[in-house]
DNA sequence: CTTTTATAGTGGTCAGACCACATAGTCTGC
DNA sequence: GCAGACTATGTGGTCTGACCACTATAAAAG
């Protein structure tokens, strides 16, 4: 007998009670009909609570849904507001999804090139003076902080969210940033090799001026290797850090056996 | 005290509170070392609670925050699990963000194209034997259901699944499956054309025979213009259901003034 | 004018009760 | 005996109202 009946896709709809799903419903119709806008503080949850007519402690869980999400931002003692800036599809989302499904440092890097090459190319070819303008000014800036490499990273990931603003489609964008911020979990800043930050600027020029002469097929020749080179940074890196711990070592996230 | 020190990349780590992060990394801890896998159902709310030493609102608190990532499942009545499947970054994220920032559609067919292409060609060259009889077993379905498009599509998302999971990297495949998931959203099921289901099937089969063959280089070929004609055709029907609304009509996503 | 100290506003946590849903076992009527 | 209705139990969902913790600002002290 042919139980199942995989009828629906398994929309994966489900879950999210009731209650969650009208906080969060709620919320999104008051940002489409601009009501609320990015940055913008909600009603503290007592009163917000007493406007949906629902408890306190639901309308807190819808805003922990969005919160999650990276759709609102919550600061103790202070509000509640709609997140602003580079939307990040969620924070720790992937870092935890990691965990459940062992990604690899490679598989990141790999999504990595593939996203922000193809963003290099849609910045040359979409890309607006403002942008160009904000990538000059951030290649300078990492020029001026090749000594510093707290401040270096800073132009150094502006320089990036700069290039996926001018793609033009923020969805590449989103997912830019998401593997990103995942990344950063792993191995805080691995920019500390002082050296290369010289050459790195170079590198960062060059993708500029071919964005800037709308080259867009060197423009991602030269962002693909740009990451190829930090991947392959970082690898040796590990290897090194690796061999510090002398002798055989586990494969930092390995499945060796149970 | 010299107080501000913008050190930290705004590494937006703030929020969350700690008792929700506690929740949160214990379960990841339980994944990591083994005590927990995808499928499996973690402990009554209650006892769980008592177990972690912190109230049952926390805890739900910590579980909704996952269960917004697509970490976990929560079944009303019966229980919640830790998700397993094709890990999905976060269900309706995009969906909120697209409200947010002002997704269009094109942007998710591009980033698709990007996505799936690339895809197709890691399959075609790190796929397996078992990955190909799948594809294969999909395609053969897609032809037996060409006059039942409810049952086409569920074998039409299979093959593209199948060729993510191929692909060798569940990170693009998360990608992809959060992007058609927010697909979905917008307009179930564009499949209603009975008329063409035959040709769709005929082009999957391609695809198959590119990877198969490990032509990677004709496999993305295929697929990007597998996609870029379903959004041609997606383009097609709303440009039809505008003409039915006479008139002028308001772009369905537009910013006309306020 | 600066520093310190209240105060009010806001989110975070807690406790315990009760509601709603899903499942499995039991009872009933045939 | 057996299908169907019913009940018991376990689990998540929601509510209430109190109290704690953090921030920012205004008032008071120096």
């Amino acid at each position: 007998m042919h139980v199942l009946k995989p009828t629906q896709t398994e929309t994966t709809h489900e879950s999210e009670s009731h209650l969650t799903m009208q906080v969060v419903n709620h919320i999104r119709a008051m940002i489409e009909d601009g009501t609320l806008k990015p940055g913008e503080k909600i009603p503290p949850e007592r009163e917000f609570a007493q406007q949906l007519k629902i408890s306190r402690a639901s309308l807190r869980t819808g805003i922990g849904y969005m919160a999650a999400m990276g759709i609102m931002k919550v600061r103790h003692g202070v509000g509640t507001f709609i997140a602003e800036g580079p939307p990040e599809i969620g924070k720790s989302s992937l870092g935890l999804l990691g965990a459940l499904h062992g990604f690899k440092s490679w598989q990141m890097f790999e999504s990595r090139l593939l996203l922000e090459g193809k963003m290099a190319a849609l910045a040359a070819e979409r890309g607006k003076e403002e942008h160009f303008t904000q990538l000059a000014e951030e290649v300078a800036e990492m020029y001026a902080t090749v000594d510093d490499p707290e401040e270096y990273l800073i132009h150094d990931v502006r320089f990036h969210r700069t290039i996926a603003a001018a793609s033009g489609n923020p969805i590449l964008a989103s997912l830019m940033e998401t593997i990103t911020s995942a990344l950063y979990d792993g191995r805080r800043k691995t920019v500390g090799l002082t050296r290369s930050l010289r050459d790195s600027a170079d590198v960062h020029r060059e993708i500029y001026r071919a964005i800037r002469s709308r080259n867009s097929a060197e423009a991602q020749r030269l962002m693909e290797r740009h990451i190829q080179r930090a991947k392959d940074a970082q690898d040796d890196e590990e290897r090194m850090a690796a061999r510090r711990r002398k002798g055989p070592k586990i494969p930092a996230n390995g499945k060796v056996a149970v």
